[in-house]
DNA sequence: TTGAAAGCGCTAACAA
DNA sequence: TTGTTAGCGCTTTCAA
């Protein structure tokens, strides 16, 4: 199972080829300037030698790695249950791919893997980063800012400084789910947050209080964006304010435990409780009973977009910011109210 | 954001400390034969510097990366829905990580994703692959063998072979279900298989056979392991089998969409239907209405061992297999029937 | 125990 | 247009 198989170099296909490593080199590289027989000769030479670059070697001199790292700061087992993190991983992914980089996924556990990750972004393995699913208070930033890789953010980082991110407009979308509800004759409308240590669920707390200016408290309750702490909030909801008619849930996950917990306590959705959730999950969010009135957003294309803000970045090489304006800025995305069943 | 600061190299702490690059070499990869002083002396100007070894060059002599790469082979989007996916790497990364090995991830989407992947394979980028969520008849296995990367699977592939794969007892875990069905005085047991493009699926399929040898064909119908598929599949056996009085689902995702049919169509679970799922995927397992009973399997551990043999085999550089035994073998670990409310 | 020197495989001036 | 050559930063004999 071991390799054994040395594999053959540039110097093995010049040799075969009858040409210098020079040239081999510019054939492979797809740079002009080498007359077509040649360029034939050499690529034949390739072909028979089963000839593969030695990325390692090209590093060494060009500085690149055509290598991106994605850091998943998730301390939590969220990640597991909460289609949010593949899905964003599969839109960066597409879009490195596209663009020939491989994605080297850091996946951060605790605390101690900061060091880890640290030490590998300052290592040059790779040419920038996307950290996703970041927390607020989470070291990770400055470890990254001391690597001096570029990098850019999946959500808006809990400080300011010229870094750059991409997010949807959480406080927008959840203005428009609590308009809607308001739009409804809903007027004790409760707000399920999603974990209030991520800047997303900030946010859209900040929208729920933005147009229920004067809401009471307690309609307030803090959630995890799990399924089931949505459960657990829907249910100190009720206690506490058996009259409310509506809920804006912080994601489709919570909403989904919500529905399940309205149903159990015989409340009817939407003529008892009108619910709103967030992110447009699909399939849950078409899937729920009844199917869910949500707040989309892209988020296979925030991936994208980070990935191309990244690498358009990159490319850049050896220009300064300043003579290209100021390098890529931050882009916050758009959200969509979609209407179903349950508000 | 570009990157301008050169990293300090190996020359630097040598000059910095008195010293030659061999003995920073060998201070900063621990190799013993440095006297104390000296190395104390290497040591203080490596953290001045903030020096980090230049993997490239490193791997250019070495010819180790350090790294190993996971093929995800999942063309449909059910990685995003089916937490499996999530659980395996999570597993595969906890693993390399603690052996300071990174986790390279491709994803490939279709059959053009193949041809980059086994590129890159071939480019000796990594020292070793992981393949998990195989798909039978998929040409991946051919390109990586071609490639002459050490790699190990997740799951059986569809082929025999000396390739070594970690998988658990599917066919065992599905005989357990059906045997735990029929004790429960149950007659009409049917089954929801995944989708039978993995071996996973067929295995459990056939575990089902090997206990209702004569089961009527039409209470087994395919399903795709998702819980819409589940939904879809329930209905069908319901209007072909109306006195169906168990089912074994192949996945949890699905018996829980099964779940939900049979309550829209008024039947009481377990009285009525008894059901069983696999793979006991918290928290869905057991938030299920009712509870979810079900085939454990451990597919964290299934990641990290995947690792684990694989990191194992690496390490015997220059060994020839012969010598050790033959390389690692595959692994197939047990499942445990968990009881709940269901069944 | 330490250092000098060769060379891993490649790219990129520079020359021809 | 093609070839020659000098490194990229590191590890690893080999000598001292």
């Amino acid at each position: 199972m071991n390799e054994t198989v040395p594999r053959p170099t540039l110097e093995a296909v010049a040799a075969r080829a009858g040409v210098s490593r020079a040239t081999v080199s510019r054939v492979v590289n797809g740079s002009d300037g080498v007359r077509e027989p040649l360029a034939e000769r050499v690529r034949q030479a390739v072909e028979e030698l089963g000839y593969v670059p030695n990325q390692a070697a090209r590093s060494l001199v060009t500085k690149r790695h055509d290598a991106v790292a994605v850091v998943v700061a998730e301390p939590e087992t969220r990640v597991f249950a909460d289609p949010f993190f593949a899905r964003q991983l599969r839109g960066i992914s597409k879009e490195l791919t596209a663009h020939d980089n491989q994605l080297v996924l850091l996946l951060t556990e605790d605390r101690d893997d900061h060091a880890r990750v640290g030490r590998y972004l300052a290592g040059g393995h790779v040419d920038g980063a996307l950290v996703i699913s970041l927390h607020i208070d989470d070291p990770l930033p400055g470890l990254i800012q001391r690597a001096g890789v570029p990098t850019v953010f999946g959500g808006r980082p809990d400080f300011n400084g010229g870094v750059v991110y991409v997010d949807s407009d959480n406080r927008g979308g959840a203005r428009d789910a609590v308009r809607h509800l308001l739009g409804l004759g809903r007027s004790r409308v409760a707000h399920i947050t999603g974990a209030l240590d991520q800047t997303s669920a900030v946010d859209r707390l900040d929208g729920f209080r933005d147009v229920m200016t004067d809401a009471d408290p307690r309609l307030v309750v803090e959630g995890d964006f799990t399924p089931a702490g949505g459960e657990r909030a829907m249910r100190e909801l009720l206690d506490r304010r058996p009259d409310l008619d509506a809920v804006f849930a912080g994601n489709d996950l919570m909403a989904a435990g919500a529905l399940r917990v309205l149903r159990e306590r015989g409340r009817r959705v939407p003529d008892d409780v009108a619910v709103v959730g967030f992110d447009d999950m699909l399939p849950i969010a078409e899937q729920t009973e009844p199917p869910l009135t949500t707040v989309r957003q892209d988020i296979e294309g925030m991936g994208r977009l980070m990935a191309r803000l990244l690498l358009r970045d990159l490319d850049r090489t050896g220009v300064p910011d300043e003579a290209v304006g100021g390098g890529p800025s931050s882009v916050v995305l758009p959200t969509t109210l979609i209407h179903r069943a349950s508000a």
